[in-house]
DNA sequence: TATGAATGAGGGTTCATTCAT
DNA sequence: TATGAATGAACCCTCATTCAT
């Protein structure tokens, strides 16, 4: 039933937006300075307001983060169930992953650098929604593999770490992805699918 | 001539070691804090001394920054050197790495999450010595790659992209590896090893 | 031409002002400890708020130094430039600005001890106005008793020199006078002119 | 009664000197930053020692400055005692009294200076002594100018008043004098004294 | 006498957040 | 919605001084 593979969304109504811009902004500096050294006064800047005025939208800095990786999450597991296919194989299914998952490290590496460096600061109970979808991602991944090694496309690995290494191989992506490099995502996606799927596959 | 891929040593002396024990206090405070959102209070307690006290050791916070950072790639670059033999193939040498690589990351994990998560407050004049050394180990990874496609070990890859893969499969273990796990680091090293080299052998 | 004699004004317009109950209360607290020994604390003490709040009106400490010298200086020069008249002899004019040195002395001593005591602090680019407007002032006061020289209204005395004698002798007052002493600030500049013009004049 | 005007010695045997080159810089390190700006380490520094090790050879930060003042102050008495004869008249003493000053000014400009700039951190019961001599010096500049007064040698003027004036023009020198400048000490003295008295004389 | 280590006290400064306007 | 003013908490760091060696 490949069908079930896609990642559920969740029932809830969505809370209320933050404002594009601010969310944007933070981002930014999120990503340059990270959460901790990022300071309010510099986000309010950038959204060409002052400092006591991002309190009309958000109730407080950590809302911020929140919403960044609400977003970019969601973002994910969207683009992922649009890209998987319940008549794909193993290996076009692990193709299809890697591909949507170094594609929005291209279009959105701020939001993703934000997201997979300030693990640290997410803890607490209104974040557990967010951990347990990215723990969902992560076991449809190794779910993939998993149903590779029974139809014999791929090599007897243990799935959870097979595929913390392909995932680990696209995501390190946010430390050295440069858009104006010479290779774009769509070709660097190329070679690394290529390896992960030859690294997987039995001989 | 395989041994010139070993990584240069710095011909300078090193500066004083500042005391283990406030560095490997430093370690975890910074690896659970992060770097910014870390106080010297709590690395003082932890070593059992007062605030102050740390600045007979130290001239500045980010000192400590600096000497988990030159701890870490010194010790990255010299067991990778010590495992490193001229007699070996690519193949060999890439396995060498990669499992030098994932070692150190199960015996210093917290070391390791500072040096790859603190990266942003790496900058100025006097880092500039380690990012050299970072770059350069980069390099040789990337040279290994290339020498295997040339000796038709690997197959045709952009060597610099594919070096970054297999370095951030890798890498990307700093996030999830628990020394109390189910596999040893040992078996995951020869995990990502074999995925790492069918990844890159031509067929 | 005398009235080449006036000290130029600044062209700039002027930085915004500091709120003036937060520079009299630097005024004082720098006038009785000197500006090192100073806290910024004690100065939100006698302004009525906390400490923190004080950089709402400034960005540093030496924020207040330089608001200090910077509103003193400009008061000095005005109030000279204002008694001084082309029409008046060189022993006239020496007699206007010794007393108008003095009468700002006797009515912001605090200002003027921090003035006169801190040029320590007082150095780097953001400084070098005040410092030009300090000598071009003593440079005017020179210029004055040259001219006496010249017009034999005054001996022959090195004017840099003379000059420099005449304004300690008034100066210095900053560090005895008492506005409830025996006598007022203008018998005692009575007294100073007397004595200083006596000692240049001619015989 | 001439003689009854050469200034008292202290009658108490003099306390244990402080190694003169610990002094010397603690003169210079005082005078160039400022006695609360000045640190002990800095001090240390300039002798050749630790930071503690000064400990062995005074009790307090203030020992220094207390030795500092104490022998400026000695050594003018004593200076000043040696260069008046009683049969000296008023303007003679008055000439020998500014022509000591401002050779102890040019001798000694960094200890003048923390003499001079350093009295808001004089007080308490050790300095008692200081400020008596202080005191005591000056009332015996007033007493030349009274006695000048009575003798129809000066002009009336208010003693006190006239004492600070001329001893001003005399202090003053510390801010500005050079020893390489162009005119030497005594040249300078000169002038002070030239208009000194002709400024006190009657005509 | 000298010093490495330590520390209490305090410094200036930053910052997320609140609130009255 | 916007913001100027304010502030509690906390920060990194300095320093005079003490003490064991």
């Amino acid at each position: 039933m490949p069908a079930a593979r896609k990642v559920q969304r969740p029932s809830k109504s969505p809370p209320a937006r933050v404002r594009p811009d601010i969310v944007d902004a933070a981002t930014r500096v999120f990503s340059e300075r990270g959460y901790h050294a990022a300071s309010m006064a510099e986000i309010a800047d950038r959204v060409g307001m002052r400092k006591p005025s991002l309190y009309h939208h958000i109730r407080k800095k950590e809302d911020l983060l929140f919403a960044i990786h609400e977003q970019l999450i969601d973002e994910l597991i969207e683009q992922t169930n649009a890209a998987l296919e319940p008549t794909m194989t193993a290996p076009e299914q692990m193709a299809a992953v890697l591909r949507v998952s170094f594609d929005l490290i291209a279009r959105h590496r701020d939001a993703v650098t934000v997201f997979l460096q300030e693990r640290r600061a997410v803890s607490g109970a209104r974040w557990n929604e967010l951990v347990v979808k990215r723990d969902r991602y992560e076991q449809m991944v190794s779910g993939i593999i998993a149903e590779g090694t029974e139809t014999k496309a791929f090599a007897d690995l243990p799935a959870a770490i097979a595929a913390r290494g392909v995932l680990g191989m696209v995501n390190w992506g946010y430390t050295w992805f440069d858009p104006k490099g010479a290779m774009t995502a769509e070709e660097i996606a190329d070679v690394f699918v290529a390896i992960a799927l030859r690294g997987l596959e039995r001989r």
